[in-house]
DNA sequence: TCTGGGGTCCTAGGACCC
DNA sequence: TCTGGGGTCCTAGGACCC
């Protein structure tokens, strides 16, 4: 009987993506320390290496660590989401040709190696590397294993330990083991905080610590997914490799105030903006929905009375008009705001979501005549001239409550105006 | 003064039905 | 002197991810 393919799953991680990003197009980035900031320039969502020396953590406040990054010269930017996701394509660009793969985040992809499995995948890891690097100026590390679970931790291993040259293979029983006995159980994919504790009280620690876990009593403690967990950590797959994206669910536009909002007039022409914006992202996405719900908050870090203002409201017929979400948005707020609170941030989440095809027909509510080709005018309009161009009167043109983002490099790859200039 | 945004999956519990 | 059992659908909230 011939021998099942072994199987044999890579996962190519991006080092510190951002900050790599805006490195390609600014040398005077690198061998510095380098942060980028959350929208709002809130926390530090990326940092270089140099960045993690000096000992600042993962979503840390910009405003707590002022001091270090003035007497470090940190260099700190703003996020810039159109680079970053221009150069992701181009890193999945190089790496569907090696194998079938499977966009997993901005940052990570998984590769099937099922049909290379059988010999040392570290060359052939090597040369993936190395062709990112060339084409991109991106540089990864791959972690391999039977599962995804053991890709994600063989990646997390590759990149704490130098010495292994950014790639570790685990696809081998042995060369497991030592790897799962001094991996942190914390850092696990799919144990978080509240897991993580749960299994601490009953004296598991590490990774191989799970593994070796009762799948029952997995299932007890936590839900299916942590006994999931113990089967890909002993080497089973349970979580297939999604080669066609599935359909999308959901879709949200949220954003802080640049400074708190106290009127309802205000919080109303945002809501109208992130409206917008999510119907401009749905049409993008050929949908349309079913629901929308509008909500504002407080700032829950600060002190004082917290208020969470939020309304849903079903959209019959289902729609993708810019006009139908940003009514539908507005009466949501209006009818669930109350004074005399400082709102701190607000947004938009459309779900339901469909193919216009599959939407159902409504007999009295007819979809507003001529919609699409308005919307797809509009839609043509902003592409071409910068979004923004065509909005709806309701979203306002002072925008006092408007994000700040002090520092955003250009998006070198996504505008002409702002393409990168090299002097020679 | 200053603490992100956008997703998915799972479960419990209520409403409703036969 | 005593109030079934089982099924579906929906929603809210928790947990986790990047």
């Amino acid at each position: 009987m011939a021998e099942a393919p072994r199987a044999a799953l890579a996962l190519i991680d991006c080092n510190n993506f951002y900050v790599s990003c805006e490195r390609v197009f600014d040398p005077r980035l690198r061998g510095v320390p380098v942060g980028v900031l959350s929208n709002n320039d809130g926390c530090f969502i990326a940092r270089s290496e140099e960045l993690k020396a000096l000992g600042v953590r993962m979503g840390t406040p910009a405003f707590q660590i002022r001091d270090l990054i003035r007497r470090h010269r940190v260099r700190v930017l703003s996020s810039n989401y159109a680079l970053y996701g221009s150069m992701s394509a181009r890193v999945n660009a190089v790496l569907v040709g090696f194998a079938p793969a499977e966009a997993y985040s901005i940052d990570e992809t998984f590769l099937d190696l099922a049909g290379i499995a059988g010999r040392d995948l570290r060359p052939l890891c090597q040369d993936l590397r190395a062709t990112v690097l060339r084409w991109t100026g991106i540089p990864t590390c791959v972690g391999v294993g039977p599962s995804k679970t053991l890709a994600k931790l063989a990646n997390a291993a590759a990149k704490a330990d130098p010495a292994l040259g950014g790639v570790c293979d685990l696809t081998e029983p042995q060369a497991r083991a030592a790897v799962l006995a001094a991996f942190p159980v914390a850092e696990v994919w799919g144990v978080g905080p509240a897991t993580a504790a749960k299994l601490a009280a009953l004296g598991i620690t590490t990774a191989a610590g799970l593994r070796d876990l009762d799948p029952k009593q997995a299932r007890a403690l936590g839900t299916v997914a942590l006994e999931r967990l113990v089967w890909e950590l002993r080497g089973l797959a349970c979580l297939d490799l999604e080669l066609v994206a599935p359909p999308r669910k959901g879709l949200a536009v949220t954003r802080s105030f640049g400074r708190p909002v106290t009127t309802l007039a205000e919080a109303l022409e945002a809501v109208a903006a992130h409206a917008t914006r999510a119907a401009e992202k749905l049409r993008a996405h050929g949908l349309v929905a079913g629901r929308l719900s509008a909500f504002a908050h407080t700032a829950p870090h600060h002190p004082g009375p917290q208020h969470h203002a939020a309304r849903a409201t079903a959209l019959v017929p289902m729609t993708a008009d810019t006009r139908d979400l940003v009514a539908a948005a507005g009466r949501c707020l209006a009818a669930a705001w109350r004074d005399g609170f400082a709102y701190a941030k607000a947004g938009v989440v459309l779900e339901d979501l469909c193919p216009p095809e599959a939407a159902p027909r409504t007999l009295f509510d007819a979809p507003r005549p001529g919609s699409e080709r308005l919307m797809a005018a509009v839609d043509r309009l902003n592409a071409r001239f910068g979004r923004g161009t065509v909005f709806p009167a309701a979203a306002g043109t002072e925008r006092a409550w408007a994000q700040r983002a002090a520092h955003r490099s250009p998006r070198y790859t996504t505008r002409l105006d702002e393409l990168p200039v090299a002097r020679a």
